[in-house]
DNA sequence: GAACCTATCT
DNA sequence: CAGATAGGTT
C-alpha cells in the first residue's frame, strides 16, 4: 500500500498546516481572506475549501490551538467566567453577520486598513467631521475582509460587544472587561473626506488622540488625527508585525512613530496590543514628543495579556507634552 | 449557484 | 475538542 491513501478525511491543523495557512494570509493581504484563495494560495494536495473555511473560522473566533498549544493547555484555570462568555456570545451573534465592505483605495500601503462596520452608534464629540473609529485586533482583521470603505461621516460603533471579535477576545481573559471600559476608540478626522488612511486601531489599549489642529498646515490632505495601532501576531514563524513609521501613501503622510507593537505568543489567544501613535497631519516628521510607547511587557506568557497593558497609559511620556492634545477614554 | 458565514454536529 | 457538516445568506 502507498501512503497515498489518506488516513481520514480529517486534516489536522498542525502548525506547519496552519503556518501555511497564515502565510496565506498574509499573502493575500487583508482583503482577501476568503476561503476559496486562501485554499489556492496554500495550495495544498488535499486540503478542501470548506476545511479552511473551517480553520479559518475557528481562527477567527479564536477558537484554535496549535497541536501544540493544547498539550499545555491542559490546566483548566477556570473561573466561573462563563457568563462572560455567554454574554458576548449573544451579541456576538447579533453582529455577527459579515458587512459589505467596499473595496478602496487599494493603494494605501497599511494594509491593516480595514474597517468593518457592524452598527453605527453616533458619537456625540465627532459627529462633525468625518470620524471614523474603529477597533479590532490586528490579528482578527487577518482574517476579515479588509478594506473597507469608510464613508464619510461615519462613527463605528465603540461598543466593544458590538464586535465580535471583541467579544470573543473578552471571553478568554477574564480581566478584558475593565479594558473595554476604556473605550478603545480612537476619531479620525479627515479634511477631505479622504477614505485612505485608516489607521486602525487596536483592540484594548488605544490611546486616543486627536489633534485639533493648530499644529498643521493645510496641505494637500491634512488629516488631523491620531490614531494608534499596532499589533503583531506572530505564530508558527509567521510574523505579521506592523510597524509603521513615517509610511507615506497617497499623497499624504502618515507619520506614525511606533516602536514595534506588540507580540503575540504563539500560544495565545492573544493579541497583545500596542498603541503607538501615529500622526497623520501635514507635518514632513514624526514629531518625538508624540511618541508614545506602552510598554510592551513580555507576553509569553499571558493568560491575561491585557491587564498588562492596562495601566501603562499612566507612564507615557506624551503625555504631559502639550504638543498635542491627547484625549483619553479611560473610562 | 458558488462562496461565505455561523451554528451545530461528530 | 478539533474539524466536518448543515443550513442560511449574499
Amino acid at each position: 500500500m502507498n501512503k497515498i491513501v489518506k488516513r481520514k478525511n480529517c486534516t489536522e491543523w498542525t502548525e506547519a498546516l496552519h503556518a501555511k495557512f497564515m502565510e496565506a494570509l498574509q499573502l493575500l493581504g487583508e482583503g482577501r481572506c476568503y476561503p476559496k484563495e486562501i485554499l489556492e494560495v496554500m495550495n495544498v494536495p488535499g486540503l478542501t475549501r470548506m476545511q479552511v473555511a473551517s480553520h479559518l473560522q475557528k481562527c477567527r473566533r479564536n477558537d484554535w490551538r496549535s497541536p501544540e498549544e493544547r498539550k499545555s493547555l491542559l490546566r483548566p484555570l477556570v473561573q466561573g467566567s462563563s457568563s462572560d462568555f455567554h454574554e458576548s456570545r449573544s451579541s456576538f451573534k447579533k453582529f455577527g453577520t459579515m458587512p459589505h465592505l467596499q473595496i478602496k483605495e487599494p493603494n494605501l500601503n497599511c494594509n491593516p486598513n480595514n474597517t468593518q462596520r457592524n452598527s453605527n452608534h453616533s458619537f456625540p464629540n465627532l459627529s462633525t467631521n468625518n470620524t471614523f473609529a474603529r477597533e479590532e485586533s490586528p490579528f482578527q482583521q487577518q482574517f476579515y475582509r479588509p478594506q473597507l470603505h469608510v464613508q464619510s461621516p461615519y462613527l463605528s460603533n465603540f461598543n466593544p460587544f458590538s464586535n465580535q471579535f471583541l467579544s470573543i477576545q473578552n471571553t478568554i481573559s477574564g480581566g478584558l472587561q475593565q479594558q473595554q471600559q476604556q473605550r478603545p476608540l480612537f476619531g479620525m478626522l479627515y479634511s477631505q473626506g479622504l477614505q485612505g488612511p485608516i489607521i486602525k486601531n487596536t483592540n484594548y489599549r488605544s490611546d486616543v488622540m486627536i489633534n485639533n489642529g493648530h499644529h498643521h498646515t493645510q496641505s494637500d490632505y491634512t488629516l488631523n488625527s491620531i490614531v494608534a495601532q499596532g499589533a503583531t501576531y506572530s505564530g508558527n514563524g509567521i510574523v505579521s508585525s506592523r510597524n509603521i513609521r513615517n509610511e507615506i501613501s497617497n499623497g499624504y503622510n502618515l507619520n506614525a512613530s511606533m516602536d514595534n507593537v506588540t507580540s503575540y505568543s504563539s500560544n495565545a489567544t492573544m493579541y497583545g496590543t500596542y498603541v503607538g501613535n501615529v500622526a497623520i497631519n501635514g507635518l514632513e516628521e514624526a514629531n518625538p514628543n508624540f511618541q508614545q510607547y506602552i510598554g510592551e511587557p513580555n507576553i509569553s506568557n499571558m493568560n491575561n495579556p491585557f491587564q498588562k497593558l492596562e495601566t501603562p497609559s499612566a507612564s507615557l511620556h506624551n503625555e504631559q507634552d502639550n504638543d498635542f492634545d491627547q484625549v483619553y477614554y479611560d473610562d
